[in-house]
RNA sequence: GGGGGUUUAGCUCAGCUGGGAGAGCAUCUGCCUUACAAGCAGACGGUCAUAGGUUCGAGCCCUAUAGCCCCCACCA
């Protein structure tokens, strides 16, 4: 081993590329069968292949890094099983804006030619992605990289669908679907999104038929009257009782109508009335097959209205259609008035377009049943959700799901696996191709045009990427995996998908806990958008601060399942503390050089020492039991303070004395700190993998490791032994921050070696250099000093120079007796309460009986002090 | 309409089964002290959103109110 040039600052663009390659040459980040070992593995949520990654990306796969190096680091076999998306909907989109601008439009170029497209979009971004992830330090087992749209991918979509298919699971039915007249595909429910619109309502007389006057309705969809096949009240609406079964005459189109009686009609909203129409509103059609009405459609599938609808209207767009409906209605003097109306309209999640309800044939997955073993899992704790909290979004999704749409009229995809015969109209499922129905034995058979729904095939990303549906040892070993991270916008979208197919295929939930974490928002608090610009590129950080300073501003404050801000603010907090990291390991280094570095049992131990590794022991203890129930904010936090106000101010500083004295000494204080820092070092690894283990590399150990990422936490738990010794160090602590202040309240510069008086005592004897250096004074031993005096649990500091009269003396003193009184009551009255006692926990009931005693031994010195001035 | 989150120092946020209000940044003061000025030593700064309640004890539990954010449902 080659000790560092530890010389100059942190520049991680030096070292990060070395490691990177070199901890994949040498396989760490593989990960197999291992029966000796207990898996800990996660797959991971394939980031769609629309573009490149983006900070939320970095987020995600950064908190599943940390998870997987910290068990990786615990002996477990780790196995973090990275691949990517096809988004079917939204890489289309991409792909045909492209298309757009070379002239081109899909159906111009024919579906081969734009299946090479598509894996030539495919291959680009997903090498881009992978590129970005390496570059963040990523150590998942590229080996096993999958893509939903490979060969093994596409044979276990295939394979689940035909099997949910012979099962009765899917069917094909007709419904009223949300179209998109952009896409000119059918989208599921999760696709639309709402958003609020200012809009009109206009209020239209429609004439009864017997000439008897009109009635009025209210529609925010007047282009949509050509459909209407009824007008419906409240059967309990006493207003209209009596027209109903009236004829009514449709405007512009003069179709006869009835009036009819539905619950589905509110009758304090509008007029009461309302036109019905079942071909393009989801309600109205849900009426119409109760009351067998006529299915009208007026709106093609590429948005425009149809032949129907008459030569002054057919071909018009929707707004079109709309702002000559209304005109005409107006000159007709049928338009009774227009009120400005917000109402929430669905839009395409990818193309933004407004959706239209239409009735389309689509292949469905029927939920009822699928749904009920992945209620039950969570139900009964198989499944853990971090944060509890969102277990309620989890059953209130599932308990209310509908069947589920999953053909698309799409061109990327899944092509679903099911031939038609044209002749016998035979439907056949199939694997493979088929060219001869299998009932009547005709060649003229095809297969369905439409694909399969994105989220079918990440549904099942958990058992494809083990190898489903073989029975393969991977699947055997690493299934169930054991945690599953992903943001909440998409835990009901996609996880609960991959628990009822994950269940349905393989017979057991897909993994057993599931950590929902909240959004990267900017310095605003802002969503990331395009539209915002506000948008942040992983590698930009990587570039200008390094892969770890990117990864510890994105979980630094990091509350579980709650949204989290990068800003400039957090970059910089994070570089500064990877800088003191830096800085520490010099020091460790440099008095490391001329020295063998003893084994932890070897070493003499002080109590600074003993107290250094009782902290330590606290902070391992501390930092694991928060990764283990994956709160990486807070374990961060806590590793971070350690190293910063625990081994960086305190430590190393109470270390220095016996490290300049040299020798044994040295060569004892210098061990600990290297095997603190060690411990350190590879409790920051799964946030900061690089700069660990670049220093690793650099300074001596005791038990190394090949490499910092495959070493394993040392066992501190023996040192809690140390308790005493580490009470002590506290006080010493304690009495060196009060001397500093106690110097600047009595106008002393923290620079200035300032002349104390005290009486002997061991502790101060024993400790004289450390607190002269620390505290930058001089102590002299003298009993009967008098001045301004600090009074602290540990002796008395009389400031030398300074004469004070008696009653100063005495004031002080007494505010001294003050404060203790005033903590001894404190102290007195928890522990005279019989609740409290009861209650409190033991150790908290134990601290305050040991500190009412300490206390009140105190108040006893002091009053004796204070007698003998009198 | 239903549900959830959030409200703590000027800013960003921690705060463990209820047991003495915390950190970083910013501001101010003093320091180039032999790892570190990307630093060190200090200081200032809080009615823990509001009002009730439970408890010996509430930032934490309960009820209501308000602001901000999100999800779901849906309005002819």
């Amino acid at each position: 081993m080659e000790l560092m040039n530890h010389e100059g600052s942190f520049t991680p663009q030096n070292f990060e590329k070395d490691i990177y390659e070199n901890w994949e040459k040498k396989g760490y980040f593989k990960a197999k069968v291992n029966k000796n070992k207990e898996p800990f593995t996660i797959v991971m949520p394939p980031p769609n292949v629309t573009s490149k990654a983006h900070i939320g990306h970095g987020l995600d796969m950064t908190l599943q890094d940390i998870l997987i190096r910290y068990k990786r680091m615990q002996g477990f076999e780790s196995l973090w099983l990275p691949g990517t998306d096809h988004a079917a909907i939204a890489t289309e989109h991409k792909i045909v804006e492209k298309l757009a601008n070379e002239g081109k439009t899909k159906e111009s170029i024919g579906r081969d030619a734009f299946d090479k497209e598509a894996w030539n979009w495919y291959n680009f971004y997903g090498g881009e992605i992978i590129n970005q992830f390496k570059k963040m330090g990523f150590s998942a087992d590229w080996d096993r990289y999958r893509f939903t749209m490979d060969e093994k991918s596409t044979n276990a979509v295939l394979e689940a669908f035909i099997r949910l298919y012979n099962k009765g699971y899917i069917y094909r039915g007709t419904r009223e679907t949300n179209w998109c007249v952009n896409c000119k595909s059918v989208i599921s429910d999760d696709e639309v999104v709402y958003s609020d619109e200012q809009g009109s309502m206009w209020h239209i007389r429609y004439k009864f038929a017997d000439g008897s006057g009109h009635i009025v309705v209210a529609t925010t969809r007047p282009e949509t009257l050509f459909g209407d096949t009824a007008v419906a009240v409240n059967p309990d609406d006493e207003r209209y009782k009596s027209i109903v079964g009236k004829k009514v005459i449709v405007p512009l189109i003069n179709r006869e109508i009835s009036i009819i009686a539905d619950s589905y009609v509110e009758s304090d909203f509008g007029s009461g009335m309302v036109k019905i129409t079942p071909a393009h509103d989801p309600n109205d059609y849900e009426v119409g097959k109760r009351h067998n009405l006529d299915v009208i459609e007026v709106i093609s599938k590429d948005g425009f209205m149809t032949d129907i609808t008459g030569d002054k209207f057919k071909g018009l767009s929707i707004l079109d259609a709309r702002k000559k409906t209304v005109e005409e209605l107006k000159e007709q003097g049928l338009l009774e008035r227009i009120e400005p109306y917000t109402h929430s309209v669905g839009h395409c999640e990818r193309c933004k377009t407004a959706i239209e309800p239409m009735i389309t044939e689509q292949w469905f997955v029927k939920m009822s049943e699928l749904v009920k073993p992945a209620i039950k899992c969570v139900e009964d704790g198989s499944l853990k959700i971090y944060p509890k909290r969102f277990e309620k979004n989890y059953f209130h999704w599932l308990r209310n799901i509908r069947d589920w749409c999953i053909s698309r009229q799409l061109w990327t995809g899944h092509r679903i696996p099911i031939y038609y015969c044209k002749d016998c109209k035979n439907v056949m499922a199939s694997k493979t191709k088929v060219t001869v129905c299998d009932k009547c034995g005709s060649a003229n058979v095809y297969q369905d045009p439409d694909v399969l729904d994105t989220w079918f095939s990440s549904a099942l990303w958990p058992v494809t990427t083990l190898g489903w549906p073989e029975k393969s040892a991977d699947l055997d070993y690493f299934y169930p995996t054991s945690v599953l991270v992903t943001g909440f916008d998409i835990l009901t979208q996609w996880v609960t998908k991959m628990v009822y197919m994950g269940i349905e295929c393989n017979g057991d939930v897909p993994f057993k806990n599931c950590l929902i974490h909240g959004l990267v928002r900017d310095s605003q608090g802002r969503k990331m958008s395009k539209s915002l610009g506000n948008g942040v590129d992983p590698l930009d950080i990587v570039r200008d601060y390094g892969a770890d300073t990117l990864r510890l501003a994105l979980v630094k404050d990091m509350a579980m399942g709650i949204d989290t801000r990068f800003s400039q603010n957090k970059i910089d907090d994070a570089r500064t503390f990877i800088n003191k990291v830096w800085n520490a390991s010099k020091f460790i280094a440099m008095h490391e050089e001329d020295i063998d570095i003893l084994d932890i049992k070897d070493i003499e131990l002080d109590d600074t020492g003993k107290w250094i590794l009782y902290k330590l022991n606290e902070i391992t203890k501390n930092v694991t039991k928060n990764l283990d129930k994956f709160d990486v904010g807070v374990a961060l936090s806590n590793i971070v303070s350690f190293t910063l106000d625990v081994f960086c101010d305190w430590a190393i500083e109470l270390s220095k004395p016996a490290i300049f004295e040299g020798g044994k000494k040295k060569q004892n204080a210098v061990s600990v700190l290297a095997f603190a820092f060690s411990q350190i070092l590879k409790l920051l690894h799964p946030f900061i993998p690089f700069v660990t283990e670049y220093i690793y590399e650099r300074i001596k150990v005791q038990n190394r490791a090949e490499s910092l990422m495959i070493s394993n936490f040392e066992d501190t738990s023996a040192f809690k032994k140390f308790a005493k010794s580490a009470e002590k160090i506290n006080e010493l602590i304690s009495l060196i921050v009060e001397l500093r202040k106690f110097k600047i309240d009595n106008g002393k510069k923290s620079s200035e070696k300032v002349e104390f008086v005290t009486a002997k005592s061991n502790f101060v004897e024993e400790n004289k250099s450390v607190i002269e250096k620390m505290a930058n004074v001089k102590l002299m031993f003298d009993e009967k000093a008098q001045g301004k005096t600090l009074i602290h649990g540990t002796g008395e500091f009389v400031l030398k120079e300074e004469q004070v009269a008696v009653e100063e003396q005495v004031a002080v003193l007494k505010e001294a007796i003050g404060k203790v009184e005033f903590e001894i009551n404190r102290s007195k009255k928890m522990l005279d309460n019989p609740n409290f006692v009861a209650k409190a926990p033991a150790s908290l009931v134990e601290s305050e009986k040991a500190k009412l005693a300490k206390n009140e031994e105190l108040l006893a010195q002091y009053n004796e002090k204070l007698n003998g001035l009198k």
